[in-house]
DNA sequence: CGCCACCTGTCACCAACCTGTCACCTTCCC
DNA sequence: GGGAAGGTGACAGGTTGGTGACAGGTGGCG
């Protein structure tokens, strides 16, 4: 596995590589947000140890950068700060783990190992279908890259059956999206279905009934 | 998507519930090892959120049997305890993430949803027989991974026919499933029967009867 | 404040589909 | 052949989903 460490502090920067690399691992280490943009660009890591307190740059921008142009290398905070905002808004931009210095070496260890293990099988962050595309770290749905101003709930709708791309969208999942423990006295649902489908006409998509289960997003060819 | 909660603090696990179930989730809640052992038994679920400081006995040793049987459900451990060793052997026993309380609801959505993210594409419970397949989670059934959508009750039939895949089911078994305990007054089971070999016609599948017993579902060469 | 555009949930009404029953037929076994 | 079990087409009624219309709500703007 090849990792890349992002830290100024050397100190930590060294024990981080004695560390990881007797796991089996090849560490690299950067000290600067330049040289691991640079490195970003034609090198591929199978885990990134991101510090935030990065010296000439927002670490949180760089792992933006990186996710914006579809990376979905796994990506560990590590960080001194621990405002809970910061860790919130480390891992809806994509980071799958965030610790807080001072940490232990075992703990480190063994997040590695747990990242490491799920990046196997892991997908992008950004839902596809068709030309449709939903970003829920953002909440944004695009259609060819072109933004859909849709209102909210006819945005849920369309987030819900993106969840579940491929397959049936259940009904039940689909209201609570819609109106969460509302309850809501009629065939709501229905109604924003149908709006929807409205606004799909001519996308190449189309929203199929399942009676009794829920719906699917699928190609209109089908 | 379908979460397990096991928590045994009420108040905490009706804020998860509240917090989670708008985004499109399923919540279970136990409180208890033993109900929630036993739910696992027989239920498939997309997450587990798994408190360790339960009343009746080690989450950890409930995490460790799961994966020891080999289920891979990602499971996300909260727990008032933070000593790094606890979080430690949890993230070696297979846990996929850890979050100490107290923690913050957009913390934990943040990490629930980068979790459900990753496991998009498991969850396994299906039934399968020939190219068919039902998926008891959802009620769905497909064929050549085409979704058939199927009436309620000729549903009900297929997973009773597949529940006993290889042997015949017997026809007070699949009576008691379509119509449970009304009594339905007439042939209302071989009506169903005679539906669902329309539906199979051409599956390569067939349904033979066993006079007297019930039904087998089988390959139709035989 | 008043106007307007738009979003929301509800309803009425329609269409599509599911369901249980019956009548009548076939198959099986003695 | 005769009886019992099973199979199937048709049908009436019920249920579920779809859609246009509408009234109230909300927020922007002059």
């Amino acid at each position: 596995m090849r990792l890349l460490v992002i830290e100024d502090d050397a100190l930590i920067a060294r024990s981080l590589e004695r560390a990881l690399a007797p796991l089996g691992n090849t560490v690299e280490v950067f000290s600067t947000h330049a040289e691991a943009r640079a490195a970003l660009r034609h090198d591929r890591f199978d885990l990134i140890l991101l510090d935030l307190g990065l010296p000439d740059g927002d670490g949180l921008e760089l792992l933006a950068a990186l996710r914006d142009r579809g990376d979905t290398t796994p990506v560990l905070i590590l960080t001194a700060r621990d405002g809970i905002d910061d860790r919130v808004s480390g891992l809806d931009l994509g980071a799958d783990d965030y610790l807080a210095k001072p940490f232990s070496i075992a703990e480190l260890e063994a997040r590695v190992r747990a990242l490491l293990r799920r990046s196997q099988q892991r997908s992008d962050n950004r839902l596809r279908y068709g030309r449709l595309c939903f970003d829920p770290a953002t909440g944004a749905a695009t259609f060819d890259d072109a933004t859909l101003a849709l209102p909210r709930r006819e945005l849920l709708l369309l987030e819900g059956l993106l969840l579940h791309a491929g397959s049936i969208a259940p009904r039940e999942a689909l209201e609570r999206r819609l109106f969460g423990f509302d309850e809501v006295g009629s065939n709501a649902l229905e109604v924003y279905v149908s709006r929807l489908r409205k606004r799909l006409a001519g996308s190449g998509l189309q929203i199929r009934t399942f009676r009794g289960l829920g719906y699917r997003l699928e190609d209109a060819a089908e």
